[in-house]
DNA sequence: ATATTTGTTTAGAATAGTTCTAAACTGCTT
DNA sequence: AAGCAGTTTAGAACTATTCTAAACAAATAT
């Protein structure tokens, strides 16, 4: 029963990398099925690595950098901006907003359609709008 | 006239220590003199690292980070959220937004009152609203 | 089938960015 | 002017990320 469970996760796993055209090696195979293993979440290069490490797995923590960037630039993972410093990497790329608690660097998501934006000014010549994000910074009362 | 120039900034960055009860250290009279010398602008340990050394000066590395981290607990500064791997300080401390220049990592300030911005959800409980940023990010055409 | 070439992938080593901490310094007290 | 207490500095240590050479895999030629 565990065994099938996990055989549909690799499948996933297999089929995202074969869409992206990246080769399933072990290492991306075992990266990717833990990565939208838990739905959206917010993750770091050493927070993946631990888990992939834990999970009784092998892959170098340059690789998993690989790995997030590769997913990243395929818009299958996002960059979230803080001002903590590591990037944190975030599995939901549907546009929206994130409260950023500084008791602790974490995250949490807020739904696009919460929050209304007007007045985005025009940008600079020869410039386009890649990205708006709002940043709620949240502190211990 | 150069001289006096000088003098002026110099006891202008005295008061700025003075008012935050640091001590006005050559170091730290060099780099304040340098970080609000120029208006609002972004600088980072490094860039204003490099200026300071270029100014004929010797402060470490080190001490740059002190005195900035000194300066944005104290809000004579402000931290700005990118995803770039160096920290950004933001010499205007009033609230503001930005865009953010993927193509080279730079900054770019939008006054507070050319965005509007509605339904900013209630934080956590126990935690409080302490900024709200919006970053847009720009890439060439 | 299997050797050869070509492009891809991995991970150790190098680098960049930041923080820690012990020594140096400054000002207060006696 | 000597001792003490707190502050400041900067070298060393550490954390985060990227680079690059070797290992690997696929495609092509034999």
């Amino acid at each position: 029963m565990i065994k099938s469970h996990t055989k549909i996760i690799e499948i996933d796993a297999l089929n995202i990398l074969k869409e992206a055209k990246l080769r399933p090696t072990r290492q991306r195979v075992s990266l990717v099925s833990n990565i939208f293993k838990y739905g959206n979440r917010h993750i770091s290069a050493e927070s993946l690595h631990r888990e992939i490490l834990n999970s009784g797995e092998q892959v170098s923590l340059a690789t998993v950098y690989n790995t997030l960037h590769q997913l990243t630039n395929l818009n299958l993972l996002r960059q979230v901006k803080t001002n903590s410093s590591q990037n944190y990497f975030d599995t939901n790329t549907i546009a929206h907003h994130h409260f950023f608690d500084e008791s602790n660097n974490s995250l949490i998501d807020i739904s696009k359609d919460k929050i209304k934006i007007y007045g985005i000014p025009i940008p600079p010549d020869n410039k386009k709008v890649s990205e708006v994000e709002v940043i709620i910074s949240i502190k211990n009362k």
